[in-house]
DNA sequence: GCTGAAATCGCCTAACG
DNA sequence: CGTTAGGCGATTTCAGC
């Protein structure tokens, strides 16, 4: 497990830091039990491990005009590791796919993606997608709403495996 | 538009804020080119107003011990709106369903799944997720790799729909 | 090794122009 | 919006466990 080498206040401010992230650290040094110095060290150390990949304000799409949220499931005719990675250098380049992830079973690729309406998405949908090279298929489906939609992971979890770890 | 109260600089706040949530504020006032105090009144009313929902740090869920990532597709029996809102509040309740959207067309609700490995994912499915009332069918799709995960708003499409909204 | 205490430096954040 | 200024947080240094 390669959590292992994090003890429970390196997970307690993993959990803080999820939930805010713009918290000063003798905040959270407080709220995790130790002195300042020691909690920014562990901070420090866990975004050099690469636990902290970064920080991140969570901006609402729809306020700054992004009416439109879309799941796109993409068949390719080709899977080759060769044609795979072209599809993927692809999505990364359109600004309006924001997340690209390549699945097993039938479909091989879902996309999430965000548009200011749907005009501009049948034409992003159409001219960009559709039309790339090696796309067989586009199916997409729009977001009626959105119930959840926490970032990161269920550190509830996180401590139930370390206990049982402990055993 | 709703996005029409910010000025550059407002979205320039946001963009930055967005590619790292802790940076400092005279860094950012820096960076946006004004001085720190009317920066900081700025960024109070960016999260007053609802644009910016909070900070988050963005933590490796693999280098946590959840190694499978999952897509399911769930379909319901009846989509009633006292069952759909029973749906999702039982959504909401489950840690490993990290975001529950519900869409249009033949799927009811797509949900991103995190877990440690596939017994206990299995065990979700079957005992929790398949098992719930009013659940007709469910389909499940490993993430094999992601190409792109990137959290918000892509600001480069802001920028270029301020600019036509001034033309 | 780790933590914690003290001191310095820099930032935050009022009040005012 | 900028400047000033006081208080607080960040960060290094050093001592102790």
């Amino acid at each position: 497990m390669t959590a292992a080498r994090l003890d429970e206040i390196d997970r307690k401010i993993l959990a803080e830091l999820q939930a805010d992230g713009r918290m000063t650290n003798v905040e959270l040094a407080r709220r995790v039990g130790i002195s300042a110095p020691p909690c920014l060290r562990r901070v420090r150390a866990l975004e050099e491990m690469g636990y902290i990949r970064g920080y991140h304000a969570d901006i609402d799409a729809r306020e700054l005009g992004f009416e439109v949220q879309v799941f796109a499931m993409v068949r390719l005719v080709s899977q080759s590791e060769r044609d795979l990675s072209a599809f993927e250098a692809l999505a990364c380049e359109w600004p309006l796919v924001r997340e690209c992830h390549m699945l097993n079973g039938e479909i091989d690729f879902i996309l999430k993606c965000v548009s200011p309406d749907l005009t501009s998405f049948q034409r992003f949908l159409t001219e960009q997608l559709t039309a790339a090279p090696n796309v067989a298929s586009v199916k997409t489906s729009l977001v009626i709403r959105c119930a959840k939609d926490e970032p990161g992971v269920p550190f509830s979890v996180v401590e139930e495996r370390a206990a049982a770890a402990l055993g």
